[in-house]
DNA sequence: CCTATAGCCTGACGGC
DNA sequence: TGCCGTCAGGCTATAG
């Protein structure tokens, strides 16, 4: 599930319910999912602490916590945040509960365990660490900026979108709409692109995170002009009514108009 | 160096 | 009904 406007809808999630409040314990916490901290330390660097503020790169989710360490979030193909009075009942793929001082406690869920969670002490170590790239939607990230990032690869412009070491953010289904809204074939080579296609990339790229999490993140309460909506078996476009078909690009399934997209 | 591929983990679904 | 293969909006280690 979870790509860039999903994880700035469990930010604003997170915001309206977890914040201001002090963690007073983790409970049903999964070490497996624990990246560069042992349990304890983990334990410890939330325990006592406050939710000061969030603060969100590419799909990494972060806590800023009184003391000026910071919780780190993924969630891989699954994952999800839930609020619910303590004492109540959480999802069972509960991987952490992050219990707070008003009674509620905050759960990360993931049914399939492709997340991970750890504490760093600024977002720009996991940033460095991880190699990313300028968060898709940041304001310094201007068409010839990710121009110049998108230049560096040679492969496909799909699987050059969905490199969060060009760009953070953007996920398999998110590229296929950006790149039906830009009429690109997703196989096209990143580096062929002429500097107005660029710029049109880069302009749907955003108009197209910015719909969607205007929509929640929900794919198909987008414009019925979208791709995304029509994006299942026996889809048609929207545009011209042909057959959407699928491809295979850097193992991912790709969904594109092949009349449209050419 | 680069890009493409298998593996990680679990549940849902279709075909036999 | 039960079993098996395939697939799913992720990342990363490894192979080529």
């Amino acid at each position: 599930m979870p790509e860039l406007p999903d994880v700035a809808c469990f930010k604003s999630y997170l915001d309206a319910t977890s914040l201001h409040r002090k963690v007073t314990g983790v409970e049903r916490l999964n070490a497996a999912l624990l990246r560069d901290v042992s349990p304890a330390a983990f334990r410890k660097a939330l325990t006592g602490h406050r939710f000061e503020s969030s603060l969100r790169h590419g799909k990494y989710l972060f806590v800023r916590l009184d003391g000026g360490k910071h919780l780190v979030m993924h969630f891989g193909m699954t994952g999800f945040l839930k609020s619910s009075k303590h004492g109540s009942e959480t999802p069972d793929p509960t991987q952490a509960e992050f219990l707070l001082d008003d009674g509620y406690h905050l759960a990360y869920v993931c049914q399939r365990k492709l997340g991970h969670l750890t504490v760093v002490g600024e977002p720009q170590e996991l940033i460095e660490r991880h190699e990313l790239g300028p968060d898709a939607l940041d304001n310094a990230l201007d068409a010839a900026a990710m121009a110049e990032r998108l230049s560096q690869s040679r492969a496909a412009v799909k699987s050059a979108l969905m490199n969060q070491k060009l760009l953070a953010g953007i996920g398999n289904i998110y590229s296929d709409e950006i790149l039906f809204q830009t009429r690109l074939h997703p196989s096209t080579p990143a580096s062929d692109l002429d500097k107005a296609t660029l710029r049109k990339l880069h302009r749907n790229m955003r108009k197209v995170l910015n719909k969607a999490i205007e929509r929640d993140a929900k794919p198909n309460q987008l414009p019925r002009t979208y791709l995304l909506p029509h994006r299942h078996e026996d889809g048609e476009c929207p545009r011209c009514g042909h057959p959407l078909e699928t491809l295979k690009v850097s193992g991912r399934t790709a969904w594109l108009c092949p009349r449209c997209q050419s």
